[in-house]
DNA sequence: CGGTGATGTTAGTCATCGTTAACGCCACCG
DNA sequence: CGGTGGCGTTAACGATGACTAACATCACCG
């Protein structure tokens, strides 16, 4: 059969398509949910169409994966940095939450399906994200162990965890304040909540 | 044939099976997401094996905005009630606070499924929840601009909106604190939080 | 008693989905 | 040039899922 497909010019490479395609999905994901969402879909967000999603990631859970332990490895990571960075546990803590609100703000989607998809990611890397997240929260606990001392750490992880959930509405108030003004309001709400785990 | 929706409950069991099968529903949705649970799965969630649900339910989709629904009515009266009974601006945001954290703490399935799932019912019912939750978030507001006046509505709307996050955190933090330590925790840190959006 | 209606059951149907197969381009490299 | 490999295509396959059909049970009531 003859085929008479658009000829187009595969040497346009201005960004890994990789990448492209996990933008994508992580949009996708994000509004649809991880079974909401077909390869057909993601394939077509990109401009191309089906399984050439095949020839990037061995499967649609490989994808979610990966996208999954990027985000946790970027959130450890900077966290990490900023830790190491800061002169006393009262800037780190500032650190820590700039750096926190900076990326809901800027991937509201990748903070979406970071805490709700991990229950689809099969096992190898489900512990590795896990891991990777159990050592996120502990940066914080440690900091506000330092901020706090004698305050039980299950009740600052549970502060903790309190803060991401405020920290990371912000998919759910998109739109009802610039990032100018919501950056700087979440900062301080955060800090003030922070302040009452001491007890 | 007249179609009689109101129907007498036959109480051939203590329970209503809507409303158990609404509450197995719930926890799976919470776990796996609406397109990750199915038919059988629900089903065999109350003993019986798949199809039965649709003597209950005229499908999947109408189960899910009943329980949608459902909620943010709960929500949307109880906030209402609350308000109306407090003597002043102050008790009232505490009310609105103690019900919320009440609700989260003892039902974060169907918390969790109520901010994740909106998108997947079917219009006719969506604008109804969007329209309850809406008023929440308002009585919300109303209150807060009494305490807060000359702020911004926007304001006060996307710190509200940060609020929910803070507390609907329940979920992801559950077995950290028991609700004994995490209710006053969460009220403190809340409040704290609410009076940063004064600005 | 016989009928009726509420509530189950199992066996399909039809659509969709993830994945694989088989093939077509085309850039690059010996 | 000719092959090789990266990257795309369409067509199929097997599994699963939502929903329907046809039938069973059984309490209840005239």
């Amino acid at each position: 059969m003859r085929v008479v497909t658009t000829a187009r010019t595969p040497t346009r490479e201005r960004r890994s398509r990789r990448a492209e395609i996990l933008d994508a999905a992580a949009e996708l994901f994000a509004a649809r949910g991880f079974h909401g969402v077909s390869i057909e879909d993601i394939g077509g967000a990109v401009g191309t169409s089906g399984p050439a999603l095949y020839r990037h990631f061995s499967g649609k859970e490989a994808l979610l994966a990966e996208m999954l332990l990027d985000i946790s490895e970027r959130l450890h990571a900077s966290a990490a940095e900023r830790v190491t960075a800061a002169p006393d546990a009262e800037s780190a803590l500032d650190a820590l939450l700039a750096g926190q609100i900076e990326f809901a703000l800027s991937h509201p989607a990748l903070i979406t399906v970071h805490d709700r998809e991990l229950g689809n990611v099969p096992e190898p890397a489900r512990r590795r994200i896990r891991r990777l997240q159990r050592l996120y929260v502990e940066e914080w606990v440690t900091v506000l162990s330092e901020l706090h001392p004698g305050c039980p750490p299950p009740r600052l992880r549970a502060a903790t965890h309190a803060v991401f959930g405020l920290l990371n509405s912000t998919p759910h108030s998109a739109g009802e304040l610039p990032p100018e003004a919501m950056t700087p309001l979440l900062h301080a709400m955060a800090r003030a909540a922070l302040a009452e785990a001491r007890r």
